[in-house]
DNA sequence: GGGTATTTGTCCGTATGTATG
DNA sequence: TCATACATACGGACAAATACC
């Protein structure tokens, strides 16, 4: 610590060590520097003061003496706990480890076994290497080179049409979404939303002063009547991954989605999360790529098909927004990480991206069908089994019997974890888990809820 | 590429290799893809569409024959230009390198002699070996490990008096600054900012419908006064480095904000910009420390501490506003990289951050005061040369000759970049400079504005 | 894993100012 | 006035622990 902030006063008749003394006796009794945290060195703080090693020392000693820090020879100056005690090493003070279940079918992370860490490490690596990309602040829209195989990308992988100009990078949705709602600033009345919400991007209208309006959809998605009723005329729709909802928006409300669009001169926000992740079927191209007309934000993003924990999102700007944000792009600093950034336009442009897709969809069809067919197998008869392709997850929605929390407790006795939902619905995550942990996991399961308080099993 | 966008119908009558053969060539057309690309191999493209790779094949035979792509053996398809030419390869189209000045006195780059590439990276690769932290998502307030470290190494740095759990990590200030303004939503009316503003952050505040107040200052900064009559709530403070204006906010001003805030039961965001990098005299402790009553909330970063391109900030967030603000954390996706935040929580408390302070502290004293030495030398006779400490720049005011915009070009000519500033100011960052390229940089200007058409300087 | 450079507590000689006799 | 003692402050030298490659 460089303890800048002590203030000594050289003329207040008070002995510099003594001033010093009591400053940090002070701090050390009010809890601002902890038990086993260690002192600045004596030549550091004397530097750091303006004075001599001999001052600082005659304060340690007298702080040594009367029992508050203790002098480790050649290791530094330690404080101790009140009691006198030396207080645990900072190595030593690790932190509790979070329980971690046996079998996680959380939806929080990917399968470690399928994750392409190694690419990811040598391409950090490389970029980590080129001093002069380090040194120097990024591009306020992103790198450049990630726009261009972004650009690529996103048409190949979901048919975005778009230029390297249209894309902007940040760190995930949320920070986009801020950008986008400066550009609107004013313009717009409400967001209508379908029903049962996205509280993320929630959050950002509301933070931005924007009316959300939550539709209630059908089996399809949004309705356009309904939208053309509340009068939005900016919509935010995830057609590829619906909220406790299996399947994909289809192409015709898509389509009709996009009619709207043109004959209200409407704005739709498409978030097309795991858009490139359908493994059973082919996926819907993105309406962006659909829309003849300009009307369609796309918003794209990596957290399930890279790493969770690399937050690198972009959006595609539809044309007409384009010479209003270029205007107010300095304003806006760049979120995500230029490393990051950097590598990820390489991972993308070796095609790296792409084979690491197709091993996904593979893996998370064997994983679906899997999980599915032990599911039926063990709870089929007192629930009810939906796949949802997208969000990488299975919902049990059961009828009576124990609450989903209930459920989730008794899980977790059995070193199981699930996501408990609303109205007796329990969620079962499978990017997380590897393949093989999937068998014993539901065997695990049924353990935990057999002899079932509500379902006859056999 | 994975060309999942082509949409074919089984039914329509029309075989399906000139389906497929139709939609390729209006993309090739329409400029979607480009010259040069490499399209799908026939295997991959046929396991796509879940079509015979015979269908595929007469496809592509067809684009070949009539010269829209061309067939290298045991290589690929490729894009050909319209005029039938083949495309440059991707690897070929390498960007226009974007002209880089000999002597970069510019204020968006640190000296890469200076900055601790060596150890990030050693940290970097570090976490990375770690494939536990990366397949998951990080928490949503920032990694509980670099909260910590913060805590310690503001206390020490700054005197910021806080706990882990008030600190919340964001890429940069902004993203902070939103969440900051959901907490207030509503119940507060405008901002105050010292003339003459600072367009990041009341971007933020006009995103989030908040109005910002400009008040001129005097030399000690924000008048206590002024802000009491604008009757704004909350106040936005850069107490360590003010724009055009070498001199932090003195002690006993801070005093009065902080009397304010307690007196009117206001709110100071304090956002310590390079508060930690003053150099030739003991750094100001931030006012957080200082406040009695918890009405002050701080911000740091370490751009120009560790790295521009590393973009993790902090706030401290005032004890009242912590329920608030835990309530609606899980709805703020963190936007900081899990990668860097773990590595620098690693850097920081193994104490490295603090030897780079150390180390920059006297690189820039030295740097800086050459600079000043030499310009005074060179410009000295007319222009009003002053240093800006902790902005790490040094300001020229010149009255009468070329205007800045046309100095910085004569500077151009001469390989030398330096900042054009309002009202004849024109600005030489020294963080970006290596020590041994100043004296030749500021020769490089004399030439470039000598024999100056608005100066006598022999 | 081992060799080297840096960091660090400790010891010691010195200088200055003040009070005492 | 001088000698002595003491408190305070400064900085050089040494050896062990640590960090780094």
């Amino acid at each position: 610590m460089t303890y800048d902030y002590i203030q000594l006063e050289k003329e207040s008749g008070q002995p510099l060590y003594l001033q010093l003394y009591e400053q940090l006796k002070s701090a050390a009794q009010s809890g601002s520097i902890h038990p086993g945290q260690k002192l600045p060195s004596i030549r550091r703080l004397s530097e750091d003061l303006g004075l001599s090693r001999t001052t600082i020392e005659n304060a340690y000693q007298q702080l040594c003496v009367e029992g508050y820090i203790d002098a480790q020879p050649q290791r530094g100056y330690f404080v101790l706990t009140s009691g006198g005690k030396r207080g645990v090493r900072p190595e030593e003070a690790v932190h509790p480890i979070p329980w971690q279940p046996r079998y996680n079918f959380g939806t929080d992370a990917v399968d470690s076994t399928c994750a392409d860490l190694k690419a990811w490490r040598r391409h950090i690596r490389e970029i980590l290497n080129r001093p002069q990309a380090m040194v120097r602040y990024g591009e306020h829209q992103g790198e450049l080179s990630l726009r261009e195989a972004l650009r690529d990308y996103s048409y190949g992988a979901r048919g975005v049409v778009c230029s390297a100009e249209q894309v902007v990078i940040g760190a995930g949705t949320q920070p986009l979404l801020y950008i986008l709602c400066g550009l609107m600033q004013g313009q717009v009345g409400a967001v209508a939303i379908e029903e049962p919400g996205f509280p993320q991007a929630e959050q950002v209208f509301a933070d931005c002063g924007i009316e959300v309006l939550r539709l209630p959809g059908d089996d399809s998605g949004m309705r356009p009547e309904a939208l053309q009723q509340s009068g939005a005329k900016v919509a935010y729709v995830t057609p590829s991954s619906r909220e406790g909802n299996g399947s994909p928006i289809p192409l015709l409300r898509r389509q009709e989605l996009l009619n709207w669009a043109a004959q209200t001169g409407g704005l739709l926000i498409e978030d097309d999360y795991n858009g490139e992740l359908r493994y059973r079927a082919r996926p819907i191209p993105a309406m962006q790529g659909m829309a003849a007309d300009d009307r369609v934000l796309y918003l794209g993003s990596f957290s399930k098909l890279l790493l969770p924990s690399v937050r690198v999102g972009y959006m595609v700007l539809p044309q007409r927004l384009l010479p209003l944000y270029l205007a107010r792009a300095p304003r806006y600093n760049q979120t995500a990480s230029k490393a990051e950034q950097l590598a990820l336009a390489d991972y993308v442009k070796s095609g790296q991206l792409e084979r690491q897709l197709r091993r996904l969809r593979k893996v998370y069809a064997q994983k679906s069908s899997l999980l599915m067919h032990l599911l039926q197998e063990a709870f089929g008869k007192c629930a009810q089994i939906s796949l949802q392709e997208t969000p990488l997850c299975v919902t049990l929605q059961f009828h009576g019997g124990p609450s989903p929390a209930r459920l989730a407790e008794l899980a977790e006795t059995y070193g199981v974890r699930v996501c408990p939902g609303p109205e007796g619905k329990v969620t079962l995550g499978f990017a997380g888990i590897p393949m093989g942990d999937i068998a014993p996991g539901v065997h695990a399961l049924q353990k935990a809820w057999n002899p079932p308080e509500f379902c006859i099993s056999g």
